[in-house]
DNA sequence: ACTCTACCGAGACTCATTCCCGATTAGCAA
DNA sequence: TTGCTAATCGGGAATGAGTCTCGGTAGAGT
């Protein structure tokens, strides 16, 4: 698979600018969050692979975001999600967050949207003198399994 | 001030509803939210007001954001910040989150991208199953106090 | 093989938030 | 006013996600 063979090729580069190693430990991180169809939490992280120590897994994870190999997310309970950042699975996109259960789930909104939202939010940061990073979008409510 | 009293007794009508009483104590938490500019940590509410007490205040707050009378953002610090919910001020609006310092400012996006916005995002929402509740639009960054 | 430095992981620790529970107070009615 | 009752209060203990410590490990040279 080149996809994925890219993939650790572009954090393991991202990494070195930071004098950062791309370990065992990191792949595993940045190989279940690719399998992953929706953000996780640590300890869904750590479920899902064993082998991964807490410790580890929040240090590493701060590292990856460092280096922008993965984005955090905060929901509406207790913890953080991470998913692998948007340049690397190729699509800008947002997130439904259920305010019952905590999931979150991605969804993508017409360009033409995100276009004119970019540049009213362009112009607001400019007013306040704010140095804008990212915009984030979402939407919270119930999720179909909590209904 | 007549828009003082319609919020108190707007926030004793939604307390009604649930049975609760509106308070001293949380007379106190709503009239310090609305008299700030922005929305404030539970440490930064205890310290405006010395007679709260912390454990009241986490209780209050999350008694009053049942009722509909407080809403509360989770930004990029590790605590939660309150303000008055919208339909008591009178005006949607979004936040500029700062990284740096965790602080929260409030912005309004034009009223065309908003309506287009909402529009796109009921489709999103019944699309996926979704029962949305509301949505969050915040701009991350560094304010200019950080910079 | 040697060395240097990043990295690892188990467990202790921090601290925002929640819980407990006996004392207090709001609301209501006699 | 005087009870009465249930909601509320608040100080302190408990919880738990996330952070830190530190002795041991393992990559990338040389």
């Amino acid at each position: 698979m080149s996809g994925v063979s890219d993939l650790n090729e572009e954090a393991a580069s991202r990494l070195r600018l930071l004098d950062q190693r791309y370990t065992r430990a990191r792949r595993t991180l940045v190989g279940v969050l690719a399998s992953a169809e929706a953000p996780l939490s640590i300890p869904q992280l750590l479920a899902r692979d064993r082998a991964l120590a807490q410790s580890s897994a929040y240090r590493n994870l701060a590292v990856l975001e460092q280096a922008g190999v993965v984005h955090r997310i905060v929901g509406s309970d207790e913890f953080s999600r991470y998913e692998l950042a948007e340049d690397l699975t190729r699509h800008h996109h947002h997130h439904l967050i259920c305010s019952q259960c905590g999931e979150v789930q991605d969804f993508t909104a017409p360009a033409g949207i995100e276009n004119d939202l970019d540049r009213a939010l362009q112009r607001v940061a400019a007013q306040h003198g704010f140095d804008a990073d990212h915009h984030r979008l979402d939407l919270v409510g119930t999720c179909a399994n909590c209904r």
